[in-house]
DNA sequence: TACTGTCAACGAAAATCTTCGTAGTCAATC
DNA sequence: GATTGACTACGAAGATTTTCGTTGACAGTA
């Protein structure tokens, strides 16, 4: 089975898993151009920060090509969790609630936004009945 | 005026901060007293954790006594709005609506509680109009 | 074969975070 | 005024995070 208890991403670790999510297994070339966009890092820094990743179990590697290509080894929607289950212990006192009306609070969501989570509301509702 | 740009507190400094928050203005004895009840931590390392937090603002000292008193110098729901558009830019691409479906999915809120949120949702959607 | 470009590995430096030992200050008490 | 206890200041060590320079391996090409 898969062990699970992977350590919380660090910040520039988090930058990277980003792009493992979107662009899906990469090499640590393709990885850094696409933080070069947005940042100035060199490349043996995102190199070294990788296999760091690796050894943490983060994600994978395959080895097979001289290339390297890296995978996220847990799922962003997991990774998400992970990191609101962390903020709601360390910062809200384990309640959800004061959590969602303060993301709600502070952030403006879009009418559809609003109708999407009102939706979500209606879910778990009926699953309590 | 009070100036903004406070850092994110650290995992450390936000476990003080919860104590300020819970007590309102305390020494470093009375944090620390607090602290010990859930794990094991020195006196001084209180201390300088709070000296640090002076010095970065994040909260503020009376020193007319010699038992100088600390308070938090954001109010809780203030940092927690912070922290939450900090995790929103890292983990989330800035959408809070997935932020708040995956908070509502991955913890079971009690009917009151999401009662509560539908109201919020209700004073969100007037707004709107 | 020698040259060039690309890549991972390694080590180390810098920055930050967390921890605490030691020393000095002050106030109350003996 | 000497001792004791409570307090802050200082400095430093250890851990973690972030950064990158250097080296050596390899693959294609002149």
């Amino acid at each position: 089975m898969a062990s699970k208890n992977l350590p919380r991403p660090t910040d520039a670790e988090l930058e990277i898993l980003n792009v493992l999510w979107q662009r899906g297994p990469s090499t640590v070339r393709e990885v850094y151009e696409v933080l070069l966009e947005s940042k100035e890092i060199g490349y043996t820094t995102v190199l070294k920060l990788m296999q760091i990743m690796s050894e943490k179990g983060l994600v994978s590697r395959d080895e097979s090509d001289r290339r390297h290509v890296y995978e996220a080894e847990r799922a962003q929607d997991e990774t998400q969790r992970q990191l609101l289950s962390d903020l709601l212990d360390r910062a809200f006192n384990g309640s959800p609630t004061k959590l969602v009306m303060q993301a709600l609070s502070s952030k403006k969501a879009s009418r559809e936004e609003l109708a999407e989570i009102r939706r979500m509301l209606d879910e778990l509702e009926k699953g309590k009945k």
